[in-house]
DNA sequence: AAGACGGGGAA
DNA sequence: TTCCCAGTCTT
């Protein structure tokens, strides 16, 4: 039966060739929903030190819903897709009042928390009560449309629902947290996304796209995304010590994090422009106007333009009372949650 | 069903 | 450059 060669071969070459990954010693449903928040569209390499930093910050589910919202955000710093964070938080906090701070343990009663998909579900219910469910993202979406040559668009939402359908044919029910780490990791070290080693795969032998050399078309994903521009004008006002920032609260890109009061404009401005854009009597002029920065987004081609004045301590109230913000010693501002554009441009720019 | 949401690594 | 990563939420 091909069920049963595909999930024997893969846990076997699993037990093999598994990376030693530290939520991988565990069953405690806490540490596994945290790993899984932090990798949730994040390479391993890159949410590592971050699984590092917030397991040790905090230890138990407790410990994270009595944090601070700031904290919080100051440890996810630069990890991208902030609502993470921020949903982290506010189902650490259901699960301590609601739950008696015991982890809900069922694939369905896990789909009810907020950060927590079809995907997040399957996987705490999987690793830590063995539930039989299979996870479906996209390492799975990879080694199955390729092992069975499905041509299902994965660009459509319905697409996991199918592929969930595959793989519940396939995973053992004595062993399913085994096989949805195995797969995972088959993905992710063989039947990756270009160049995939089908010498090294277990299951190439029964492989619909390997047996006829098409591996490369698999998956299909009609949908490409445009890539819209943005342009992001700021203003940065510091004195000798201090810096002036200001917290974005709109529901937009960057939500809860600090930057510098913008003005966007639908198009590149100059030095001339941007001042007009502005239109303002405290800004005639700029000691400095720093422009082309650019951070690349999977969604977004966002522009950053920076405009530098220094201000005297006694205009200091004037900023305030014209422009939304607090003034921050420039000394303390690396703790406080920015975007990557902020900080790399702090880091060149000399004050 | 479609669009929004980050940042980084690999080719 | 482009693609895509242990996806989810909102509209």
């Amino acid at each position: 039966m091909k069920s049963r060669f595909f999930a024997k071969n893969l846990m076997a070459w699993y037990q093999k060739n598994k990376r030693g990954l530290p939520w991988r010693d565990t069953r405690n449903p806490y540490f596994i929903w945290l790993s899984e928040i932090i990798l949730q569209q994040t390479r391993v390499q890159q949410g590592l030190p971050y699984y590092l930093k917030f397991t040790q910050a905090f230890p138990n589910i407790q410990a994270l819903a009595q944090a601070s919202e700031h904290e919080i955000f100051s440890l996810w710093q630069g990890l991208g897709y902030y609502s993470r964070a921020r949903n982290l938080h506010h189902t650490a906090k259901i699960i301590v009042q609601d739950h008696h701070s015991v982890f809900p343990s069922t694939y369905a009663e896990l789909l009810q928390l907020k950060g927590i998909g079809p995907y997040t579900a399957a996987a705490i219910a999987s690793f830590a009560f063995k539930e039989a469910v299979p996870v479906v993202d996209g390492n799975v979406y990879r080694v199955l449309s390729r092992f069975y040559g499905d041509e299902t668009d994965i660009s459509r939402p319905a697409a996991r629902a199918h592929f969930m359908r595959l793989a519940q044919d396939l995973i053992p029910s004595d062993q399913p947290d085994e096989f949805n780490q195995a797969i995972m990791e088959l993905g992710a070290l063989v039947c990756t996304p270009k160049q995939a080693q089908c010498s090294e795969c277990p299951l190439s032998i029964a492989c619909f796209a390997f047996k006829r050399d098409t591996v490369y078309f698999y998956p299909i994903k009609l949908k490409k995304t445009i890539k819209q521009d943005r342009f992001f004008n700021y203003i940065v006002f510091h004195t000798s010590k201090h810096i002036y920032l200001t917290e974005r609260k709109e529901k937009d890109i960057w939500q809860n994090l600090w930057v510098f009061p913008a003005i966007e404009s639908d198009k590149l401005l100059n030095e001339t422009s941007f001042l007009n854009k502005w239109k303002h009597p405290l800004l005639t002029k700029l000691d400095t106007f720093s422009t082309g920065w650019k951070q690349t987004l999977s969604h977004r081609q966002v522009y950053g333009q920076f405009g530098l004045l220094k201000i005297s301590e006694k205009d200091k109230i004037n900023i305030e009372n014209a422009f939304p913000g607090k003034w921050f010693p420039k000394m303390g501002i690396s703790s406080l949650p920015k975007p990557v554009l902020m900080n790399r441009f702090l880091k060149a720019v000399k004050f």
